[in-house]
DNA sequence: GGGTATTTGTCCGTATGTATT
DNA sequence: AAATACATACGGACAAATACC
């Protein structure tokens, strides 16, 4: 009938926080301290805060101590922006050091310049781009801070054929300033008619915990957001994915007349 | 520099599975097992199990085992489907013993009669409508199953003065069957032309875990997706608000011009 | 239905390591 | 360098859930 006392004094502390009680960023008493005031084992308490861990109401920093954490402003990412309007997602890849504002609040994006690899195509990549499994594919990552806070890792994937067709700068390792939709509709006339975003979310892998500074458990989990961009003909011309982390991130769809996003 | 020793022990679990020596299903080695053949201790090896859960790689059951986690078959919502065609997503409420074939497989949706409440409009209730904060607003809550399996919570919030206006049928607990969409077009007179919809993702509280048989420590996170639903003049005259868990659930977004869906 | 073996869950105590102040 | 606080690791005891006979 009864919870047992490790989620009874989870749930007891659960409530200081929600109530207020506890606020974000305050620290929590010791571990020692709780665990004479509930009159258990240390261990028991500490089975009490990795729940609140994992609901992720509390974090614990070694040497300091257990803290409510704070809720992180969060990045607000429109899906459905026209694509004619350079945006933040994917459609344009800025310069490295540029800065751009975010959100009309003045938030500075950073991007690594690209890091290209000639790939042969995964199945999944194959049957998005519909190319042979095993073809060769460009592969061009990304990654983003906003603020100087890691933001998104971001990796697209063109078929090799556009390469030799004279869309030469997409094995370059540079930006390509004018945004890439803009030079392969200049260079090959593939203009870019519409795109589908699948979006899925699941724990992060070592590399996505590490360069987003998540706890290593993947008790924070990502966004995983595939594009498959199409052209005129209704071929795939692109496939984007990028992982957001869902702690500091959300996202917008607008369908139909809908006012200005309130947004800022 | 080396990781724990419960890390370590979790890798070589965790590389097992990933190679597929373990299978999706398959039963791991018990504990003591384990602990044995690492030379740990069992709560060392329960703390790389433990790892290897919020990971959502593996799951426990008492007194049977540890198993690998097999994947759901996920369950794919278009958010962006024309809201003129009858849509799994809110825009109709389909009968309590409804049934509907979604995504071509024959699968079966049910939802229980709607849950009608008169609340005062929360903070966030009341900005999305663009109400009073504290003014009555009218709150239908339906569960829904997809081949019995818990799928979706849903909460539809609507002004007060719809009802005053003649909209009755809001507040009786039995399915609009024409759906609300229309129902609110034929007697008021209000044209949904548009939503918005805004995407977050946190952890279960109790009542969700419960619902959706998660575990209640929040290592499975849930989506709470907002849609706020214009009229013809901009004005808000709907917010819903779906949860679904991230564990079976993914979303696609279409812009522009794509091919038709390739599910099903 | 009951009893027993198996397996995971809870709880305790203790010792030592590591990060931070 | 010392003190503080969380992290790792061990060992043991009993409880609770499940499966099987």
């Amino acid at each position: 009938m009864s919870n047992p006392r490790y989620q009874q004094i989870a749930e007891d502390l659960r409530a200081q926080i929600e109530t207020g009680s506890l606020k974000p960023g305050q620290q929590l008493r010791t571990e020692i301290e709780l665990r004479d005031h509930y009159d258990a084992s240390r261990n028991t308490v500490r089975d009490a805060i990795k729940w609140l861990m994992t609901l992720g109401l509390v974090e614990t920093k070694p040497g300091q101590g257990t803290f409510v954490v704070q809720k992180i402003d969060p990045y607000i990412t429109n899906l459905t922006d026209n694509p004619k309007v350079p945006t933040l997602y994917g459609e344009v890849e800025p310069s490295a050091a540029g800065k751009i504002e975010v959100e009309g609040k003045d938030r500075i994006l950073e991007s690594t310049e690209p890091q290209i690899e000639i790939q042969k195509a995964s199945a999944p990549v194959a049957s998005s781009l519909q190319v042979k499994e095993g073809s060769q594919v460009i592969s061009r990552h990304q990654k983003r801070y906003i603020d100087e806070t890691p933001w998104s890792m971001q990796t697209s994937f063109y078929p090799m054929g556009f390469v030799l067709k004279g869309a030469d700068k997409l094995i370059q390792a540079d930006d390509i300033e004018i945004g890439t939709v803009k030079y392969l509709a200049d260079t090959l006339g593939l203009k870019q008619v519409g795109y589908r975003d699948w979006i899925t979310v699941r724990a992060p892998d070592p590399n996505e915990a590490t360069f987003f500074k998540l706890p290593p458990d993947g008790r924070v989990a990502v966004f995983e957001i595939f594009r498959i961009a199409y052209d005129q003909t209704g071929t795939p011309m692109r496939l984007t994915i990028t992982i957001f982390p869902t702690d500091r991130n959300q996202f917008i769809v607008n369908v139909g007349q809908v006012p200005d996003d309130p947004v800022g």
